[in-house]
DNA sequence: CTGTTAGCGCCTTCAC
DNA sequence: GTGAAGGCGCTAACAG
């Protein structure tokens, strides 16, 4: 075995044979007599030889690299998206590279600038919490690498992107609990100055009003969605004691606030129904009466990959909005219970 | 704004500078008079010149990145390890590829492969459950990139490794229980044909031997700790009416034991104390009574980084094999409780 | 301080 | 089917 600085022309001299026939036959070509390839193919294995990428990449023009930006890996939504991601990437040849802002706008601009100077094919990304302006993207586009945006869609030049009905998930999880018979159903809403949790708060409205309920303003939480705020606004519900139902904006808060209701005896989901947003299966374990709207996560990433290896191969950037179907999954409370 | 594809050359010429002048302009050389450097630097941002690393790269030998290979992103465990990774790798001006193995060595030896022809200046690597050969590692040794397993060290030739003292938190998370008074503490083991879950059994005997209380086979479980082995073992124990501890080897396991027993009326950790380890927070929000081992994960993440970097920097391999201490994270129960 | 020269490893016309 | 030649974009001697 070789130190490994082996290239095609160790090979070429060690055949006898010219270092583009040694390329060619490396990327198998049609253009190489079979014979010729199978002693280029055992040699190159013989010095263990390795492909150097990097001039590949850069003599092509291309890197069959797929860049990808994540605000945090460690949230289930996410990893699972990457999953999606990834699945579709590999079985169309392509390497993914992932990196995380941290939903830091900082982390972002340094991250997508390392992307650009190693010349990705193609871009996803869900922008951080903290991004409002997209000049760090502009270079994407400058030297012809299509961006989608996944999960949290944005209006950018040609770019694409691939998101849920946040205003349907919403309205279809209010409605889920209507039809279990609450009637009086809280909405813990995120910050309503994001698209995103205006659309679930209009969603919950819609529903409550379909069915003749009508939107009570006392119903109406909107906070950040942490784990004290779960407790935070299980403790007023406590007070409302007419109360048989929550629709959270997300599973943190759900989660929190389950656990807070049911340490003062409240029956989960006798005395109250609850419906988070992409609960981690590790809380399905725990609480298997919690009611989840899947946002469609393992999908989104494929769809956004399918869409970006699309453009990447078809070289143009047309504008594509793609809204997913959201799912709401009703687990079984009594799944361990009747043994 | 360009196309995109400006090179050094592009600017050279605007500004009848030499190629090589810019080249050291752009990477900030002393070697540069300051007013042709701003000359240089403002004509790059009016063009949107965009460096291409793959060239440098090729040219320097050298990328400046760290390849990082996860057998899953989405375990919290992982999650926080690379945190450490990130962290420590971009504060020394290193950049970062993570790839999941997804525990598959047939990935393990793609993802390698992908590292390997990109030149990743060092590799991080926790292998697969299923590699028990190591070829595929071997190039990197080839071209000289040092490697450093973490979590799950491995006798490969100079590489170095990280991990914790399994059999010490085990005894450690024993003694725990003992000292809160439990008599038959049951031990769930993972399987037996790894080290890692050997040692971990060692210390559990160990610490019930040190405090008289003696080893029962009876006691002890050893399956895969999926979620079903969970509720399975539990089943198992609430027949031994006299079970008072559970020491898991891991979350899952843990977790899902203890939803059983709850579910058919063993309070928690009235009846019953459960230790588990490295429990995603998520779980504490619904069980503050789980008491954890933390495998100094975010440490992990750095001090692999720190040794890796420094051998990078060096230029050498020296075997080098780093045991950190876990932690016991004891939970507070009535946390929600007292209001 | 700046220019000249050469080449990292690979691929791709263009010949033959 | 194979060889010769040139260059992707950048940097590192070596001069001056």
């Amino acid at each position: 075995m070789n130190t490994g600085k082996v290239t095609i022309h160790d090979i070429s001299k060690a055949l006898n044979i010219d270092s583009s026939t040694v390329s060619r036959a490396l990327n198998n070509s049609v253009r190489v007599s079979k014979t010729t390839k199978e002693k280029i193919l055992a040699k190159a294995k013989e010095l263990g030889y390795q492909r150097n990428s990097l001039a590949s990449n850069l003599r092509t023009n291309k890197t069959n690299t797929i860049g990808v930006v994540v605000p945090r890996i460690s949230r289930h939504f996410f990893s699972t998206v990457i999953a999606g991601i990834e699945e579709t990437a590999y079985d169309n040849g392509y390497n993914v590279v992932i990196c995380q802002s941290l939903e830091q706008l900082k982390r972002e601009q340094i991250i997508t600038e390392t992307l650009v100077s190693n010349r990705v094919d193609g871009l996803l990304i869900s922008i951080s919490m903290q991004t409002t302006s997209f000049e760090h993207l502009e270079a994407f586009e400058g030297y012809g690498a299509p961006i989608v945006f996944y999960d949290r869609p944005c209006n950018f030049k040609n770019s694409s992107s691939v998101s849920i009905d946040d205003f349907e998930a919403s309205f279809k999880a209010t409605e889920h609990l209507i039809l279990q018979g609450c009637n009086h159903i809280v909405h813990f809403g995120g910050p309503q100055d994001i698209t995103l949790y205006q659309n679930r708060k209009e969603g919950y409205k819609a529903a409550l009003v379909k069915h003749g309920l009508g939107y009570n303003p006392d119903y109406f939480f909107s906070t950040k969605l942490s784990e004290e705020d779960g407790v935070a606004m299980a403790k007023k519900i406590v007070k409302f004691s007419t109360v048989d139902g929550i629709v959270s904006a997300n599973d943190t808060a759900a989660i929190s606030a389950m656990r807070y209701l049911k340490s003062v005896g409240k029956h989960i989901p006798k005395d109250i129904a609850v419906v988070g947003f992409n609960n981690d299966p590790i809380s399905a374990v725990i609480e298997p009466s919690l009611t989840t709207i899947n946002q469609a996560d393992f999908n989104m990433g494929k769809k956004a990959t399918m869409i970006l290896i699309e453009q990447i191969k078809n070289n143009r950037t047309t504008r594509l909005s793609v809204v997913l179907e959201s799912e709401l999954i009703v687990r079984d409370s009594s799944k361990y219970k009747n043994d």
